[in-house]
DNA sequence: TAACGAGATTTACCATGGGA
DNA sequence: TCCCATGGTAAATCTCGTTA
């Protein structure tokens, strides 16, 4: 049983009541030294981030704790800045303020996303749920794990709303629609799961990748938008930033389809809408003659190419290599985020799968699964060609074209 | 890449029922 | 009687795959 479940008794939501009353009382007591800080010199109160870092009120651990909260919010604000640049500037949200618990929702923040999930949301056709529980989420500040419908309405349906998302009507489908993958709900509250129930839900049996940061705004605009944020965080998750640039490993539009269930029209739609980077990429295999040339068109096709290397990249100058076109690669704009209890929520997933609660365990998507073929540098692929040399596998040379597009080199096969 | 059409999603309007 | 939540229906809008 879930223990964010509405069916909980009524000691655990008394326990629970307790639980924010202390929060509460905590709460105060720590705001008492922060507001009571006065400079010596001018009498002034200082606010916390002008204060000597090493002092923390004579409590190393306190030092410690206000300090990763500091670097947290700096964190978070660098990375929502570095997200936004490519949206529409955020706008302040207004929400209804005669809820006292009323939350104002921060359309300016970003929400943590695992791609699997989003991929999942996608695969299982649950991408308007899915944003709904993110929104949640991100409306729950205090990760308290539940959240009152009456706010959570308010927030994702009023007009003046900048987190609006759809009418009252639809936002109770979509929650009737949730129910039991993203949360679970009374006649006031909705109890949201974790990250991996929702996975499980999904049919997830892992979460693999960097999680990436969402901006509020991509999921607070049309469903279109958001599900192009959702398809292109996988794609943000694989990019690398190196010394060269982004990269990432080149994915076929094939395999994309499997994992996330959207067509190859879609796929580029998506992309156009997430400002998703396609780079085409190109093998370079042996030197051209007749037997291999028959042999490679039996197995490439219409990718198979000829390519003279007029400047001696390959070899000596004027040499005719054969070449074919492979998958492309893609540079996603998300900002990576830590990986923080992923960790944690893969052995609770693992748990969940191993239990076998009835539903989709043998449907459960590994992204592990995939065969890796594509490697960042000759030495890795060597290893591997080493271990495996029926293998066939591709290492990057290089990248030209202005970084359009990149150069592999095959290996095996 | 654009046009097209089928199907899905969302919204508006209205009716109904329960509680105060 | 009023207010509010809920649900049925139809129309508008959006999404996505197919085709040229």
């Amino acid at each position: 049983m879930d223990g964010r479940s509405p069916t909980a008794s009524s000691q655990l939501l008394a326990a629970n009541q307790r639980l924010l009353q202390l929060r509460a009382q905590a709460g105060k007591r720590r705001a008492i030294p922060i507001t009571a800080h006065r400079s010596p010199n001018t009498g002034q109160r200082l606010p916390f981030t002008q204060l000597p870092s090493h002092l923390g009120w004579e409590s190393e651990r306190v030092t410690g704790v206000l300090r990763r909260a500091s670097n947290r919010q700096k964190d978070a604000k660098t990375a929502v800045e570095a997200d936004g640049s490519w949206l529409t500037p955020p706008e302040r949200a207004e929400c209804p303020q005669n809820a006292p618990e009323t939350p104002q929702p921060d359309v300016s923040g970003a929400v943590k996303l695992y791609p699997d999930i989003a991929l999942g949301m996608l695969r299982q056709e649950m991408a308007a749920p899915g944003r709904v529980w993110l929104l949640a989420h991100h409306l729950d500040r205090e990760g308290r794990g539940w959240l009152r419908i009456d706010i959570i309405t308010r927030c994702l349906t009023e007009k003046s709303s900048s987190l609006r998302i759809c009418g009252k009507r639809q936002l109770r489908n979509l929650l009737r629609q949730g129910e039991g993958v993203f949360w679970t709900r009374d006649k006031t509250r909705l109890w949201l799961r974790s990250a991996a129930k929702v996975a499980y839900g999904l049919g997830v049996a892992r979460l693999t990748g960097r999680p990436v940061a969402v901006p509020v705004t991509a999921l607070a605009g049309g469903i279109g938008a958001a599900r192009a944020h959702l398809y292109a965080s996988f794609h943000s998750s694989r990019t690398k930033e190196t010394p060269q640039g982004a990269q990432s490993m080149p994915i076929a539009r094939d395999t994309l389809a499997g994992l996330s269930g959207v067509g190859c029209v879609s796929q580029r739609t998506y992309e156009r809408r997430a400002r998703v980077k396609a780079q085409a990429n190109f093998a370079v295999g042996d030197v051209a003659q007749e037997e291999n040339r028959e042999n490679q068109a039996w197995t490439k096709g219409r990718a198979l190419f000829e390519l003279k290397d007029y400047r001696g990249q390959q070899g000596r100058k004027g040499k005719t290599y054969l070449a074919w076109q492979l998958p492309n690669s893609y540079i996603g704009k998300h900002q990576h985020r830590p990986k923080g209890r992923q960790k944690r929520i893969n052995r609770e997933l693992k748990d969940l799968v191993m239990k076998g609660m009835p539903g989709n365990v043998a449907e459960a998507v590994d992204r592990r699964a995939l065969e890796k073929v594509y490697y960042p540098n000759g030495k890795l692929a060597a290893q591997k060609y080493g271990r495996n040399p029926e293998q066939e596998l591709y290492w990057q040379r290089h990248r030209t074209g202005n970084g359009r597009f990149a150069v592999w080199q095959q290996l095996g096969g």
